[in-house]
DNA sequence: ATGGCTCAAAGATTGAGA
């Protein structure tokens, strides 16, 4: 009986938020981390550093934006094999996807189109991108029986996860047409860890810098752990961890982290 | 009041995020 922590993190920056990251790791030794939005080239991801901490890590980087990362504990998961970049079937200049084998694990990060609203071009690009998402998954459960798909999805799956679900009703996060594709990806047969419990109302995971956001606690969950069948029959929590979030220049996402009974 | 903050590129502002 072994246990393994899964975690997603949406780190608005690896370069300005690596003293976070490691603070974090330090107190959460998660044994895989996906990392979104690095916001850095791969010449600039911080090997060194995560090495010292204990942690190897597979990366996919760009300049500016978006850039995603699978952070592995050394001590105890087996060297990465099958590394993948991108969606095979959305080939895109634009780092979102990074996956990766440890043992029989499947371990994917993902980084999900924003959106920007509904109705503008970078929303029919979102859709189109997790149409995508949702065809490689169909093939990805099949070959995968433990398959983890976290990362930052940009969708509140249902009110439960809107602080606010009035003003949000139809808003990019919260459209018909990002949740029913949401819907469709759990109908592929993946779980969301986080509803296998019970959790307090108002649980989120991203709230806006401004407007006191999160002092207020007006945010959204929109960063999840999704898991096959095998994984999520020996889950024995999800959680957020809204420490990080208080902490001085925060990033605007927190962590998730799911445990496994294996 | 459709802004408010933060980051990256710049080397003053602008685009992007959600």
């Amino acid at each position: 009986m072994s246990m393994l922590q899964l975690a997603t993190w949406n780190v608005n920056s690896l370069k300005v938020r690596l003293p976070h990251l490691l603070q974090w790791l330090e107190k959460n030794p998660v044994d895989l981390l996906g990392l979104q939005e690095l916001k850095l080239t791969d010449d600039a991801f911080p090997v060194q550093e995560l090495t010292m901490a204990g942690y190897g890590a597979v990366f996919a980087g760009q300049k500016t934006y978006n850039g995603v990362a699978i952070l592995y504990k050394r001590s105890t998961m087996p060297t990465p094999v099958d590394v993948e970049v991108n969606l095979p079937s959305y080939p895109d200049e634009q780092q979102r996807v990074i996956a990766a084998t440890f043992g029989d694990l499947r371990f994917i990060s993902a980084y999900v189109v924003n959106g920007s609203e509904v109705g503008s071009e970078k929303f029919e690009y979102k859709k189109a991108w997790l149409d995508a998402l949702l065809q490689d998954c169909s093939q990805w459960v099949k070959t995968y029986p433990k398959l983890a798909l976290v990362g930052d999805f940009n969708i509140a799956p249902d009110d439960r996860d809107v602080h606010d679900p009035a003003s949000w009703a139809g808003q990019v996060l919260c459209s018909d047409e990002e949740r029913n594709r949401w819907r469709a990806l759990l109908n592929l047969g993946l779980t969301d860890s986080f509803r296998l419990f019970e959790q307090p109302d108002k649980t989120f995971s991203w709230w806006d810098y401004r407007m006191l956001g999160f002092q207020k606690n007006k945010g959204l969950r929109i960063d999840h752990v999704l898991l096959s069948e095998a994984l999520a029959n020996c889950c024995t929590a999800s959680i957020i961890d809204r420490a990080p979030r208080k902490w001085e220049k925060p990033s605007d996402h927190a962590p998730a982290i799911a445990t496994i009974q294996e």
